[in-house]
DNA sequence: ATGTCAATCGAGCGTTCGCTCTATTTTTGC
DNA sequence: GCAAAAATAGAGCGAACGCTCGATTGACAT
């Protein structure tokens, strides 16, 4: 059973090897790049199924073809694996949303719509990492879970400041609710957590982000007439 | 004060033994409601902590106070207690929300605020049922999944047919998203998912209601200005 | 060819899992 | 007050778990 090549599963992978090199017994680095890109394409699609704690080790070897004792090259402990999918996702945030193009991050509004289409396109590409890091963020044992709340409240952060800075420049009309920039993180999600649903009813990645962009625009814009006039097909005739 | 308790964790455990008598092979009611009831207490409990999976029955026995022998009255199998849990869920949903006040149920715009507002509040009062069924939906086997799916797909037809009728009667404004009440659901969802954050920074119920009223009205309806005249302090100054 | 070491394997270890079953205690009916 | 019935307890069963480790293979320098 072969799935859709991710998004630059191998970089993601090398990455991983750079910052794992302790708990990694392989030398040769070639190796271990590609090995490490087949066990954890299986380990994601395995979790995702059924669930981390689920899904045995003896499942992982048969799915990607690694002997038990080879898996154990790559990581100590099942915890471990767990860490190391998970660093990979905070850093790829971190990496794509924190610099905008500079005449973008002047306007605060071309910043917040930056922001909204880059992020869902990231985890459009990395689905099977983001499901796999907010499906299984409770079982993560107590220091791996204060990487993710701080890497959340990193994504919440970045909102929340370029909507003070509109504010602050007077671009936001009267009554915007002061939890907003809470509520865009969970729009975004939605595209990964439900893309079965998305994927049925047949609306496309850019529909999507049209989408939320309005709805955001429209909940902090005082002239929300303007908006729609290109792309008549993403909204209520 | 008198507060009619529909919510409380008996009542829903007494229509959870009426929908599984089969399965529980306590003949006294009194005995296996009050019984039923630590059970699944200790059972949302434990495994909201670290997952439906991750909780041995060892485990909730120990945390129940209920022996190995004694949980087995009440369930033949732990996917079983998994699928009562959820059952319970879907039928709380469908009987909140499939009953608004005919005066409301009127008026589309009402109608949409109203169902907002109570799905808040319920999902709220039984909020560590709501986080089960979110987190553990995956894990279901394919027959209770597929309950899970219709459940989902219902709560999503309640905002899409009152979206409907508002705008057959005119009373959308120009560029309203077509998947906007498929976006409703996520907004709603993360005051349960995430509610610790939002009970970190000192968010109340009222607030986060009014904030999530306050959006999609400013995506849907034509003059938003006039939205936010009370609760101030809901909204950015 | 041979010695060396990185890479790979999978049977086996101790533990814990879901689940069962008999023994025991508590409640009920008269 | 005492059988009969209902409710409860927890040791025990086979299976599967996370993880280890000595045996085996493959690559390469000499």
């Amino acid at each position: 059973m072969e799935t859709e090549k991710p998004f630059d599963h191998e970089a993601l992978c090398r990455s991983m090897l750079e910052h794992n090199s302790e708990t990694i017994s392989i030398r040769n680095p070639e190796i271990a790049i590609k090995k490490l890109t087949v066990i954890i394409d299986a380990a994601l699609r395995l979790s995702n199924k059924k669930g981390f704690q689920a899904m045995s080790l003896r499942d992982l070897s048969k799915e990607s073809g690694v002997s038990m004792g080879g898996l154990y090259a790559y990581f100590d402990t099942k915890t471990t694996l767990l860490g190391m999918i998970l660093g990979e996702v905070t850093r790829a945030v971190e990496r794509e949303l924190s610099n905008a193009p500079q005449e973008v991050a002047q306007d605060p509004i071309a910043h917040l719509n930056w922001l909204i289409e880059h992020h869902i396109r990231l985890t459009d590409k990395m689905s099977p990492w983001f499901i796999f890091a907010f499906m299984e963020a409770k079982s993560f044992p107590l220091a791996e879970r204060r990487i993710a709340t701080q890497s959340e409240e990193l994504t919440e952060r970045y909102f929340s400041d370029v909507c003070a800075r509109a504010h602050r420049q007077g671009l936001l009309r009267p009554g915007v609710p002061q939890i907003l920039p809470m509520l865009i993180k969970p729009l975004i999600q939605d595209w990964y957590v439900k893309r079965p649903k998305y994927r049925r009813r047949g609306i496309s990645l850019r529909t999507y982000i049209l989408s939320v962009q309005a709805i955001v625009m429209a909940a902090i814009l005082p002239n929300t007439e303007a908006l729609a006039p290109d792309h008549p097909e993403v909204f209520y005739d």
